[in-house]
DNA sequence: CGACAAGCCTGGTAGC
DNA sequence: TGCTACCAGGCTTGTC
């Protein structure tokens, strides 16, 4: 599930479990999930070192390390971390940090579809993955969302989960944001005024601000949020009929067809 | 058995 | 015509 608001959730989780606590050993589970690094590069620069601090920068954590570098973990479709003291590493864990203290920070990833990385410098990193304004930052306004979003084709949907557009929204979350905007899930950015992007702004910072504030979970979300109810088909938050499903870009898109209308319908 | 799932990357091409 | 950016397909594993 990981989008923005769960990564605020797993950068909470490493700032209360594994700050400043010497490593021990760096185990990798599976090199698939390394990016363009060696097991070896990865277990040497972590080998003595501490976890000193968290950054989040959209779908990405980047975890700084004593002496600067930074720990950079991708979540993809179903990352998640667990720091245990007694037992074994749980299911499909593929990094595993062993501290000195006896705790035991796992990185799980059942699809390998995230990625364990290192940098050297954030700022090289974020400049190199082509990120757009992280949906959160102070310095993102409506105009740079405006600016960002008129003047291209396809769909909504597929800009706001767009990476180099904004980041940090995924499949749900935009989904969150159509529903709030009582938008179809198919509408063109080609059918909406500039008046009507500085609205869906408003709605994209607070539905991402108060799912944040609640760290992605489902149950301390407002009343008439779709999340909760996206996966078993309905009923709709707000009029209880039947919710649907279609595909846009590629990807399922969960609406209420008498809530959210085609922009002017 | 195939379809599907909340991630991103790539190549081919639709559209300006 | 040329370039951009859009989207289908692929990656991966487990479940229905």
């Amino acid at each position: 599930m990981p989008e923005l608001p769960d990564l605020v959730r797993f950068k909470k989780y490493i700032d209360s479990t594994s700050l400043h606590q010497k490593i021990k050993k760096t185990h990798i589970g599976d090199t698939r999930i390394l990016g363009d690094i060696s097991r070896r590069a990865i277990q040497r620069r972590l080998k003595r070192a501490q976890l000193t601090a968290t950054d989040r920068y959209g779908k990405f954590l980047l975890v700084e390390l004593s002496g600067g570098s930074h720990l950079v973990l991708h979540f993809g479709m179903t990352g998640n971390l667990t720091y245990y003291v007694k037992g074994k590493p749980p299911p499909h864990t593929r990094l595993l940090v062993d501290f000195e203290n006896g705790g035991h920070l796992a990185y799980q990833s059942q699809r390998i579809l995230g990625e364990v990385g290192l940098t050297e410098k954030m700022e090289n990193f974020l400049r190199q993955r082509k990120l757009g304004p992280d949906a959160l930052d102070e310095h993102f306004t409506e105009r740079d969302f405006v600016d960002r979003l008129s003047n291209r084709r396809g769909s909504l949907k597929s800009a706001l989960m767009n990476q180099s557009i904004i980041a940090g929204i995924g499949n749900v979350y935009s989904d969150e944001i159509l529903f709030q905007a009582r938008l179809h899930p198919g509408t063109k950015l080609t059918e909406l005024s500039r008046e009507d992007l500085s609205g869906i702004y408003g709605i994209m910072r607070w539905v991402m601000k108060i799912s944040s504030q609640g760290y992605g979970d489902p149950d301390r979300l407002p009343d008439n949020f779709l999340l909760p109810y996206r996966n078993n088909a309905g009923p709709c938050p707000k009029c209880n009929g039947q919710l649907e499903k279609t595909e846009v870009s590629g990807r399922t898109a969960r609406y209420c067809p008498h809530c959210q209308k085609w922009p002017g319908g």
